[in-house]
DNA sequence: ACGATCTGTACCAGATGCGAC
DNA sequence: AGTCGCATCTGGTACAGATCG
């Protein structure tokens, strides 16, 4: 008796007998099959109406296997990329009558991984959907058995699952491109960790355009994409001294350029004076940095929505072209200049 | 044949035959209840294992009519806090063995807003969490009739929902406080949209902080968190010209902040040695943005866990007192400092 | 006779193949 | 042939009854 009185839903059977019809014609009704006179259809839907009756899921899902159901994976904190592609993500499906869900996770251990694809799994998702920066984490849903499409953001386009991308290889080409076309030969880069594959096409960009231009790499300097570790590498390259053996850095990504300038304006370097520096997202902050940043635009909202189009394409069977990566867009403000004048033979 | 071959996955009864045993026992281990001889447990755990059986949730859902899944509402834009908030939540419930389903909104129109609601309804969601920060969002999901308990991140405390939040009011006045001690008398707020209710309740902070030292409060300005408004704002303040009417400001968020510091310092003023600059939230850049920002600091993580903790409570039927708010903490870092010499007459 | 242990059967709310009009 | 209904199935849980020491 304490729950009795619990709102008893109409169920199929219900809507069956007020319209006067067997609970298979009100399926037929439901899932649009063919076969049902009109009058028929009428009756059923108005006694739909009048019940307000909503076909159970659960019931649903356990008889067709299905679950209209899209579960997702996220790796990582809360950055603005992968945040914006999550939040249109699933805008797009919702629009295509999807549900999410969703299972994130701050780190991405193999173990923790492999328990939420199960999760997933478990819950007759009808694909997957993973958005990771760790290289790693798609090595460790390789080896699981799936049984369901797998959709990931893939900037190297080697994990052997259907995939969607920027394009950070020409990204990253395009923004030492900017630096070199102001006349830098002297340009490091910042990168991202090496287990994240986007930090690694955008050495890979940043290495190959120096080379095509006849311009020397210098070792790289790989941060965490934390402001913090960009400062740390801005203090030590401040620490060589008055005179640079650089003029402009290509940083992975807009935190780690702002952390860096802040270490070397903090030690009396002005940027784009003495040196330039160029990022890569172009996060919201970044117009009002000091100095405002240039910096290489990605559109996380366009693939957010490309994920989803890639998902219905593959579910819908189809030999999917698949969705060609987008190229970031280059943003100049003010952190980008030509070099100093050439510097003259460093004395002692 | 074409997707006959579709892994077919373990049932109850194929665990119950291989352990011998009827279906219904092994109902009876999966679910922990009492009567079953431990030699019996121990066998049917171990046809479990070999059989990598996992129960179905669709049948489980069918007929308990609970689906162990709670519906997530989350509006606005991939702004830091409440994507923290999201993934450190997402991970409590996965912890607590709850799956959730996701449905975020870039804008909180109602009518989005209550189809939304429906869509997790229908997945028989358990309990739905709404992270939004505009008070219409919560007016819109009143109306609903909703048959799950909702919790919502709600600082206002008056929505009549069960809900978690951080102390803006005592945040807000805190920081006023800061700027009062260091010996600011004019302290201007630029205020969050006025459909925010965290923005409401800081307004109201700064207002009663300054009342309570016999700080006369100038007319807020409302910006809308972007960085971009703090920047126009900062502009028109500037336009002032030399002498400002007031000697600190206290923003509502960092990303105005950053936006608000930017335009002064274009204008020829130095934070903090013309004006003190304070924000709100400390999002992982402020430490680094030129000066360090100081500001307020708020616990999304802990709110997330929080959000799951009551929610838990709720579902559990106890009468929750509820998790007290947290105050956020002051973080000092470079952008605060005792206010100019007391200004001269201003000349003409 | 009786409590612990286990089994049989009904049931949840739909989908679907086949047969009947 | 076009409409519609009956029976059966999905994979679990719940409750009553059977078995055994």
């Amino acid at each position: 008796m304490t729950d009795d009185y619990k709102a008893r839903v109409a169920t199929i059977f219900d809507v069956a007998r007020l319209a006067g019809v067997s609970h298979q014609t009100v399926s037929r009704v439901l899932n649009d099959l063919p076969n049902v006179r009109p009058a028929t259809r009428q009756r059923v839907e108005k006694a739909i109406a009048a019940l307000n009756y909503r076909p159970s899921p659960a019931a649903r899902a356990l008889v067709t296997r299905r679950s209209r159901t899209i579960g997702l994976i996220t790796t990582g904190g809360p950055d603005y990329g992968p945040s914006s592609a999550v939040l249109h993500f699933n805008e797009a499906a919702r629009n295509a009558r999807y549900a999410v869900s969703m299972a994130s996770m701050l780190k991405s251990e193999p173990d923790s991984l492999r328990s939420a694809v199960e999760l997933l799994l478990r819950q007759n998702v009808e694909a997957i959907v993973l958005i990771a920066a760790h290289r790693g984490a798609l090595d460790a849903v390789q080896g699981i058995e799936l049984g369901v499409p797998l959709v990931a953001v893939d900037s190297s386009g080697r994990s052997g699952f259907h995939s969607v991308a920027i394009d950070q290889y020409r990204g990253a080409r395009a923004a030492v491109a900017h630096l070199a076309g102001l006349g830098h030969t002297r340009i490091r880069h910042l990168a991202g960790p090496a287990d994240s594959m986007d930090a690694l096409e955008r050495v890979r960009g940043w290495r190959d355009e120096l080379a095509a231009r006849g311009l020397v790499a210098l070792e790289p300097m790989v941060g965490d994409w934390s402001p913090a570790s960009g400062f740390g590498f801005g203090t030590a390259l401040a620490q060589q001294g008055a005179s640079l053996d650089f003029t402009a850095v290509f940083a992975g990504n807009d935190q780690m350029a702002l952390g860096l300038v802040h270490a070397l304006t903090g030690h009396g370097f002005t940027v784009p004076r003495d040196v330039s520096v160029i990022g890569f997202d172009d996060i919201p902050e970044s117009a009002y940095f000091a100095p405002p940043l240039t910096t290489m635009r990605q559109d996380f909202d366009s693939l957010g929505r490309d994920i989803l189009f890639t998902l219905l394409a593959v579910l819908a069977d189809e030999d999917s072209p698949g969705v060609p990566p987008m190229v970031p867009e280059l943003v100049i403000r003010s952190s980008t200049a030509p070099p100093p004048r050439p510097s003259l033979p460093t004395g002692g």
